[in-house]
DNA sequence: TTGCTCCTCACGTCACGTGAGGTGGC
DNA sequence: TTGCTCCTCACGTCACGTGAGGTGGC
């Protein structure tokens, strides 16, 4: 009249693996056997992975049922921070939810950072404006990222900003000069418009240290000679032309 | 103009473990390496990092991102699917947490089943009903251990079991014949008070094909030798008496 | 020369799952 | 003798963490 692992186990719901498994960790005493070496489980045992298995079932974790020990009364501490990371758990949980929901709904590529989602869904981005986004979303702070994208929206800025992207390598001078001359008044009034983006980076997410000169290497690595010499005009325009009058 | 290992981990805001992990896995191919062998990695690097950052911060599994391939087209099935399944997980931890609520406004030790916390708030259960009450936890069906909670709050059964539960090993015969005695109406009402009772196993949960005999070693593991005689003489006067008129 | 960063093994974690290979009981 | 259950290793899983031991760059 005794049980046997499978019996056990089939009793609590689990498996002959878990018990063994209990049995090596020292959570459950082996029982005795007969001689032929099969163990011999009574109610005892049954009750004490019933314990054990309901516990695991809320959560808890092994090495803390051992600590709690044998005896059945409830550990309340125990059980009041289990129930907080829970709580915490099921709200990353439902975090996670909200975004997926958010990524459905606008279609948005999984690379895009969820904040540019709106601007990404109308204006569709080239490849490298996308991986600079992306770059970028990680070396904005919350503010400096919200202009981004509010930039990205903005007719006048996109139309500009996509014969910038198409424009070859190989382009000529005049080309690059006329390009460049024509950008230099809308990034004024985006600056106009974003007072104080210069600090863009103060308030960027942790690990970004290297805000200046990540978003630096991201546009060396993405554009090619002729995009690149635009931008040094660009820059040079806007230095050598009289200061935005307020 | 490259980033190392650990900046391009800070970027991404994970650690340098997890790209080296994600190279051992292929998920991230690895970059050109300068002469001394250090690596060097572009945009495109952290542009692939940061994807399956995101991803894995969602719940994807590594080989569910592997199997999305490069393309930043957004899979909307695994998402669909991914979000389902955190829709279930959240669920079972919302339970957990009302056990764990239940657990802490009724004191109850861990191990007794919750359906029958009221019960052993009110009536403090001795050890050997306690694991009888577990036993019988596993082995009943909804119903009878519905009806074994409400039997546990009646006061005239609880009397006389306490009665049971404290009898000595070395009881003499008539002290043992006088408890069955008295016994024995105590039970017929039980059994009128739940119709049905002797089919109780029919509803019983998964695993427990042995319901009848398990409960027998129960009680033959728990009581001791008056109880058990006890239990014989019970049984005896239940089947000679006239039987219960409806 | 001293720190500092980078590199590659390679074992550890957590709670088991899953055979591999051998024996006892009917 | 044939299945069936039981037993003990022992490696695999998942997504990394954590040293161990050695080298390059300033």
């Amino acid at each position: 009249v005794a049980w046997s692992t499978r019996e056990l186990a089939e009793l609590a719901g689990t498996s002959l693996r878990v018990v063994r498994h209990y049995h090596e960790v020292g959570l459950l005493a082996e029982p005795q056997r007969r001689a032929n070496g099969w163990k011999q489980y009574g109610v005892a045992h049954l009750v004490r992975l019933l314990r054990i298995k309901r516990l695991t079932d809320l959560g808890v974790s092994l090495p803390q049922i051992a600590a709690m020990g044998d005896d059945a009364e409830h550990p309340a501490e125990t059980l009041r921070t289990l129930d907080a990371e829970l709580a915490a758990t099921i709200e990353r949980l439902q975090r996670a939810r909200v975004e997926i929901g958010a990524i459905l709904r606008h279609a948005t590529p999984t690379d895009m950072p969820i904040e540019l989602a709106p601007a990404a869904t109308t204006t569709r981005l080239s490849g490298n404006s996308r991986a600079m986004a992306t770059v970028l979303s990680r070396v904005l702070g919350t503010r400096g990222l919200q202009a981004y994208a509010a930039e990205l929206l903005r007719e006048d800025s996109d139309r500009i900003g996509a014969e910038f992207e198409s424009l070859p390598a190989d382009a000529d001078e005049p080309t690059r000069q006329d390009l460049a001359r024509r950008l230099a008044p809308v990034v004024r009034t985006v600056y106009g418009r974003h007072r104080g983006l210069q600090t863009f980076y103060a308030d960027a997410p942790q690990g970004s240290r290297f805000a200046l000169s990540t978003a630096g290497k991201a546009i060396a690595d993405l554009y090619n000679t002729a995009q690149l010499d635009v931008l040094r005009r660009l820059d040079h325009l806007l230095k050598n032309a009289r200061p935005d009058p307020r």
